[in-house]
DNA sequence: GCGGTATCTGCATCGATTGCAGATTCGCAC
DNA sequence: GTGCGAATCTGCAATCGATGCAGATACCGC
C-alpha cells in the first residue's frame, strides 16, 4: 500500500491512483492527473458532466469523452465507485471504504454516512442466489431542501 | 379498500387500479385495462419496453408512448413502484408491500425478497437530513447465471 | 531522439424517455 | 341513442446520458 492521505483509509491520493494506472501499463497524461486531483477528497459525488466542467476550468479544451474514459478506467481498476441509484446521470465516489449514502430526492445531492449495519444477510437467507454485495440507500431531503418547503 | 386479490396485500387487481384511475377523473381505455392485466401478479419487474412487447401481442398497434404514459400515471397514483437501481432502463414493480430486491448483475433479473430488516435508522442518526425511505438492494448472481460460470 | 502504442479529441450513434400535434375516443348530458 | 368537450392515443421529432469510431497527438521504454 502507498502512503495514506489525510482523508483516511479508503480514499486514494492522486499519487496512488497514478501508481495504480502505471501498474496496469496505462499511461499518465495531464488529463488523467487533473482528474485524479479533482476526485481526491471530493465528497460531492460528482457526475461525469460536473467533473468535465470543473476540469475545463483548469484545462480548457479537455474532452468530455476523455472524462468518461478515465472514470470508466478508474472504476475498472476498482479505484472508484460508480453510483447508479440516483436518477439522471451516473455519479462517482472516490471513497472506497464501506459506507452508505443519503440521497436528497429534491436536489439530487448525495452524502456519505457510516452506519453499523447489523450482521448483513447470510448466503442461505435467499435460495438460489449468490449475494456479492448489499447496497443501502436512504432517500429523503437534505437540510437545505427541507427548509425550502 | 376494494377486494383483495390472491396475490396478497400490496398487489392491486386490475379492477382496483381501474377504480383508482376513475377516482382521479382519469379515463379507462382498452390500452390501460390491458396494462393493468399485464401488471397484475407480474413478479418479473418488467421494463416499459418489455411491457410494450407483451402488450403488442394482445393489442397490435399499441404505442410505446402510451405504455410509458400509463406507467407514469400509475407511479404518480402510488399504484406502482418504479425501480431505478438497475442500470439500463427503469423497471416497474406492482408489489406495493414493503420488501427488498435481489439484482442479478449478470442478466439483470430482479427478484423480490421479504426480509426483516432490524429497526431501521432513526431520524437522529443523521444530522440535517430527513429520511423518508430506506432502500436495500442485494447484488449478485441468480442461480442460472451462477451455474453458467 | 525515435518509434510504437496508448490516448485525446470531435463527431456520429445509440438507447431510454419525453414533448408535441393532430386524429380518435371516452364518458357525461340531453 | 346522439352529441360534445376534454382526455387519450399514436407517430414522430427531440433530448439526454453515454459510447463507438477514426484520425491526430503525446507518453515512455529503448
Amino acid at each position: 500500500m502507498g502512503a495514506r492521505s489525510a482523508y483516511g483509509a479508503g480514499v486514494h491520493s492522486p499519487t496512488e491512483l497514478a501508481e495504480a494506472f502505471r501498474a496496469r501499463g496505462l499511461k499518465l497524461t495531464p488529463q488523467r492527473h487533473l482528474l485524479f486531483r479533482l476526485l481526491h477528497g471530493n465528497t460531492t459525488h460528482p457526475s461525469a458532466e460536473a467533473l468535465f466542467l470543473a476540469a475545463s476550468e483548469q484545462m480548457p479544451g479537455i474532452s468530455l469523452r476523455t472524462v468518461y474514459q478515465t472514470l470508466n478506467d478508474l472504476v475498472t481498476l476498482g479505484e472508484l465507485q460508480q453510483i447508479d441509484f440516483v436518477p439522471g446521470s451516473a455519479r462517482f465516489d472516490p471513497n472506497l471504504s464501506d459506507h452508505q449514502h443519503l440521497v436528497c430526492d429534491a436536489c439530487g445531492a448525495v452524502r456519505d454516512v457510516h452506519l453499523p449495519l447489523g450482521p448483513g444477510v447470510s448466503g442461505e437467507a435467499v435460495a438460489d442466489f449468490h449475494i456479492d454485495s448489499t447496497t443501502v440507500v436512504f432517500h429523503g431531503r437534505c437540510g437545505t431542501c427541507a427548509a425550502a418547503d
